[in-house]
DNA sequence: GTCGGTCTACTCGGATATCAGTTGTCCGAGTAGCAGTGG
DNA sequence: CCACTGCTACTCGGACAACTGATATCCGAGTAGACCGAC
């Protein structure tokens, strides 16, 4: 089981135009993070679908937040990037084979099946629980200011 | 994101393996589920490592349980097929690019890779609060008591 | 009747193809700002 | 000096390959039980 990577870059990508204020083009999110860039366009597309951020054409055009982050959880760009499915997916076993169950009497979903939706739920939980306000307070927190001036100069130029 | 859709078949086995109370060939567990008999043998082989079960070779032989249902977790066998790897992996993105934070400066994890070993704990958390013994027991709980000693027999034939 | 040897059929285990999904790339459509020109 | 027009450069968006990992398969190594014969 394996996340996509981009979901990691998204968050970053987030974050940074979380600071920014003003339309930051993909190019430049991906010389930052030095990634691929039509990659990472594809992520951004990505999130504009998911309406999490809007895009700007012509000069000076670029990708913008479309809310504030104490509105934007984590599992809100997970779900973007990665897709809303859950990993596991039941595929009604006790339906097949010899002695297979007839469907008319699965009325309850397999206790496996129940089991991984638990599992599943109380994961997106933790990652709603969570907003990108607190990952950039986070960042704030341990980086040094000047550093974070520097980021938006170079953002500028 | 998507778990390994052998993961759904090692616990059904499990489940079965519980209550036959002799080795079971991998073959008939495959027919029983309807699925690919090589490749639950793959699955099987996964378990056999992770020690859940435990082989018997030649004439009657087959797999059987290596502890009591109760002492093994829904995560154990989770993990034995699926690998314990969070699906989350921190590639240091803030480490790379033109402003890149020198790695002697990231003492503390990033905070997306905080946020997401968090999700992960819980999932984790989750499923290992469930053991063998309790989805056995929902399964005769909804299931009737006669297509178990069907099953039962079925096995043994 | 019992013990030993042999033999067979059945089991698992690892090495080997195939396929889907993610990763990575490219080019075309569209637009905002800018420059030039005329009033 | 101001407004309009055309242009240019820059942006995103979707369609198109390559590669890793999951999926599916096969055949060989090894063993437990059964069978047969001798004692």
């Amino acid at each position: 089981m394996k996340m996509s990577g981009g979901v990691e870059w998204a968050l970053h990508c987030c974050v940074v135009l979380s600071r920014a204020g003003a339309p930051v083009p993909a190019a430049k999110l991906a010389e930052l993070h030095d990634v691929s860039q039509s990659y990472l366009a594809k992520q951004l597309q990505l999130l504009s679908r998911a309406g999490l951020v809007r895009s700007t054409l012509g000069q000076s055009g670029g990708y913008v937040l479309t809310r504030a982050t104490s509105e934007i959880t984590v599992l809100d760009v997970v779900e973007a990037i990665d897709g809303a499915q859950p990993a596991f997916r039941c595929t009604e076993v006790r339906q097949r084979g010899p002695l297979a169950v007839p469907a008319e009497r699965c009325d309850t979903p397999c206790p496996i099946a129940r089991v991984m939706d638990s599992a599943d739920r109380a994961w997106r939980e933790s990652l709603r629980a969570i907003t990108v306000a607190d990952l950039v307070a986070d960042v704030g927190r341990t980086t040094p200011a000047e550093t974070l001036e520097a980021a938006r100069q170079w953002l500028r130029a």
